[in-house]
DNA sequence: GCCACAGTTCATCGATTGATAGATTGTATT
DNA sequence: AATACAATCTATCAATCGATGAACTGTGGC
């Protein structure tokens, strides 16, 4: 019998890994939060509920590439969506999407201040 | 002068934003873990460190794709790698790193189960 | 219905991305 | 130096991605 070490190949197995379904889920959440255009927009939303033009005058984009950037994060679940008269009112799904922004900024803003 | 209530135009400004530098950091590290494969890596690493052969013998992907994909995360500052003799071993490079997976996982777990 | 406003969608395009086979580099032993 | 093993790099490619202008859709007031 072999007993070839390759590194620690002698040593504990990996433990359980996520379903395949949840992986996916976790990928698709993070690479939506994962462009700086959409993940601004996710942190203007974190202070609450915002329409569209509010958010394309703060930004200076234009209202299609809002909208598009929106699109992305509602699909994904980040966002959430209703309507009043005219205007489409967006805001953070819940408050996990809240926490993993928070940890997320804080981490990167440690490393630039390095 | 134009009292044009665009939605809640006339409400709070947004709150001050994180500098360009910290969004594009937090976007990046984001972006490294949004995807499937290098995601499952993170999850592997989240029980301790691993070299990259058993990382590829789990997973059964070939070592150039395991090797790129660690690439990518290692490069945004996800893992840290050291080396051993022939081994180059690989774990999460801080503890903020493994509670953002913590925190998207359950997330994810959550919804898979809806 | 007409008009105005708010927001979305569509089609297009250049840029980016992830996988891959094989060449190359780094470490260890003899 | 030769050989073996571990891992990275390179070049290539098909697929995906984000922005954009303009057409289109939804709501409201008259």
């Amino acid at each position: 019998m072999s007993e070839s070490l390759d590194c620690n190949h002698d040593s504990t197995a990996f433990p359980a890994v996520s379903p395949e379904g949840v992986l996916e889920r976790a990928a698709a959440i993070l690479r939506a939060a994962g462009d700086p255009g959409r993940l601004r927009l996710l942190e203007l939303l974190r202070s609450g509920e915002r329409c569209v033009t509010e958010l394309a005058d703060f930004t200076g984009d234009s209202l299609s590439t809002i909208s598009a950037r929106l699109r992305v994060l509602r699909s994904e679940r980040l966002l959430t969506r209703r309507r009043e008269g005219k205007h489409q009112y967006y805001s953070l799904a819940d408050h996990h999407i809240d926490e993993l922004l928070q940890g997320v900024f804080e981490h990167a803003a440690e490393e630039e201040s390095k």
